[in-house]
DNA sequence: AAGTTATCTGCAATCGTTTGTAGCAACGAA
DNA sequence: TTCGTTGCTACAAACGATTGCAGATAACTT
């Protein structure tokens, strides 16, 4: 509602249009002094969207999430933030998992911003085609949509934080071991999964179909998964359950059955938080650092704003490390280890 | 970059603009038909930029908040953003309690948003006397800052929840009670320890300065000061903490001293989490329905757009309840006390 | 003093839309 | 046939800034 426009300006002290344009874009001009004077006493200030249609960008860049509420998202967007600086704004849209939404919301974004950054539910999305014909710099973060190859994406190291998961479940002895899995549409969910079958083929465990649960990322899902693996009539001994909101809702699973962790049941969770070296026993979990993933993310965008086309789609993994602490059976406390060293460089490695 | 414009549709089917805009308007044009295909075959999309330009307004709403990795703050914000439904999208800015950074967010923000959702963090703050001047709808969640008597705000109340958390442990039998309060510069750490002396006076103890530990909302603040609690010579048996960061931050100080809870350290804290339940003991809380104030916020936000300054402006303050679990010592567990049952309403109670 | 350069200024076009106004055709009513 | 109405359409003027260009002024040079 900026009233007072920039010609209010240039009448009051009787110069033109311009003079007042160069004067705030840190031009020489005459009366330099009497224009600041009469921005202020007007309370003039630029309307940005004026701007933005003559310079063709709008310094807005779509965080497109499923959801805020979930602190390894919030991590992300906020990581994010600190990357952008003072150039860039952040717009955020939750998604709430989706895809009708996302759809809507790119649609929506296309146009008002000037890239995105994507953190998509279902790896196949059909709907999302006619996005990457419009030239508009976009990012996966987390997970990614399959037939969408030459996007850039920043992603974890997901395989291999599921093979140290159920691995670490193993070094402990247990043979009956089950995977809360996300939906295995999504990235995550699918690499977790292969992750855990992998460790499982490398220790000549076969499969037991009984104990592999397909939830959803939802505190609920994991809740439920949890409970229909105690209904079993062998229940397994450990369990490796794939993100931080099923790890709850197993927990309260657990809890409510007065079910002794880790004595009757270790468990294991992907990503941390910070509550849980408080939880009872202090959760053992595979994590990474969500606030460099936002971070890289952003900057991979940024690049892509400046550069164009030039360079070829950047496909990261971030470093996913064992954070051991009582969940899975006594060990030494908080021993961690990391896939590489090189977790807190901000450029990390590219892969593949 | 969208590089098809109107025209290019327009001369593509051989009318005007204009008569493309009317069409997209929903008019009835003759080529209708013509236009919608050459739309698609060009895959021309409205630059919404010139739109805004146009019309005067972006379809923008900022959400200036400390931290969206807290919880809390998420909940706000996700509230807010359902409220605000498809016509508005929501721009995020995180400050980290820093004036400075709010300042040039709010500077930033002016011209380019249609409103203003904001969580200051100082009550007084001379630096944010320009911005009511612009008449930028404007709207506090939380907190508030003093001097801005005429904007609309949506808090909690705080009194009465410091009152009732206090309340708790004197109930239990308490007598050295302690509170680890926010900054007194701020609306809700003024507002909680208020109630919190209130609850001593009515019960005729004296306060003891020893037992007032004046933090800053954090993790690390909420640490230190459950230390230097411990430190004291005769330490309090009871601790009431004003939010939920500075509660972790207490709850690893107990856990790294071994202080039993709640036998040798009774603790109540301030905001829910979805954690609290899973924690040892499970933590005994005040709590509100942050997704609602997310919501009422955004709800005041939009009509204040819409209708100007024609009515007053609105002090909404959302009710507190108390969620007893296990911290404070044994009770029937899950009780929940509200100060009325009208906390789900989203037309809540606008008092004062 | 005259010529050359450097520095500043205003005009007008532009970014991509929307919208008021006037024109035009078609239509029914008189 | 003529007049008023209706229904579309195109033209052009906005919205509020930035910017190339040419003209004006000032500051040097010789």
């Amino acid at each position: 509602m900026s009233n007072v426009t920039i010609s209010d300006v240039a009448r009051k002290v009787g110069v033109s249009e311009s003079t007042v344009s160069r004067c705030l874009s840190g031009f020489n001009v005459r009366n330099a002094e009497a224009i600041r004077k009469a921005i202020k006493e007007l309370g003039y200030r630029p309307n940005l969207v004026a701007r933005n249609l003559k310079s063709g960008r709008t310094g807005l860049v779509a965080l497109i999430v499923p959801d805020i509420t979930n602190p390894f998202f919030a991590s992300i967007v906020r990581g994010a933030e600190l990357a952008a600086g003072e150039d860039y704004m952040i717009q955020l849209i939750n998604t709430g998992e989706q895809p009708e939404r996302e759809e809507w919301a790119i649609q929506r974004m296309m146009g008002q911003v000037d890239g995105i950054i994507y953190v998509p539910s279902q790896e196949d999305s059909e709907a999302m085609t006619d996005v990457t014909d419009r030239s508009i710099p976009l990012v996966f973060v987390d997970r990614l949509i399959k037939n969408f190859r030459n996007i850039d994406s920043v992603l974890a190291d997901n395989l291999t934080g599921g093979e140290m998961a159920t691995q670490h479940l193993l070094e402990h002895g247990h043979t009956k071991i089950a995977h809360i899995s996300g939906p295995l549409t999504s990235t995550p969910g699918k690499e977790r999964a292969a992750g855990f079958a992998r460790a499982l083929k490398a220790h000549k465990i076969k499969e037991d179909s009984n104990y592999f649960v397909e939830s959803d990322f939802t505190v609920l899902g994991g809740y439920q998964a949890m409970m229909s693996l105690l209904s079993l009539p062998t229940p397994p001994t450990a369990v490796f359950v794939a993100n931080n909101q099923m790890t709850i809702g197993a927990l309260k699973a657990l809890k409510e059955k007065a079910i002794k962790t880790p004595e009757k049941m270790a468990i294991i969770g992907f990503d941390d938080h910070e509550l849980t070296d408080l939880i009872d026993p202090p959760l053992t979990v595979i994590s990474r650092d969500a606030h460099l993933q936002g971070a890289i993310a952003m900057q991979t965008l940024l690049e892509r704003i400046k550069g164009g086309n030039q360079f070829p789609p950047k496909r990261i993994k971030v470093d996913v490390r064992l954070i051991v602490r009582g969940s899975c059976g006594s060990t030494c406390r908080h021993r961690e280890t990391s896939t590489s060293n090189a977790n807190k460089v901000l450029s990390a490695s590219t892969r593949s």
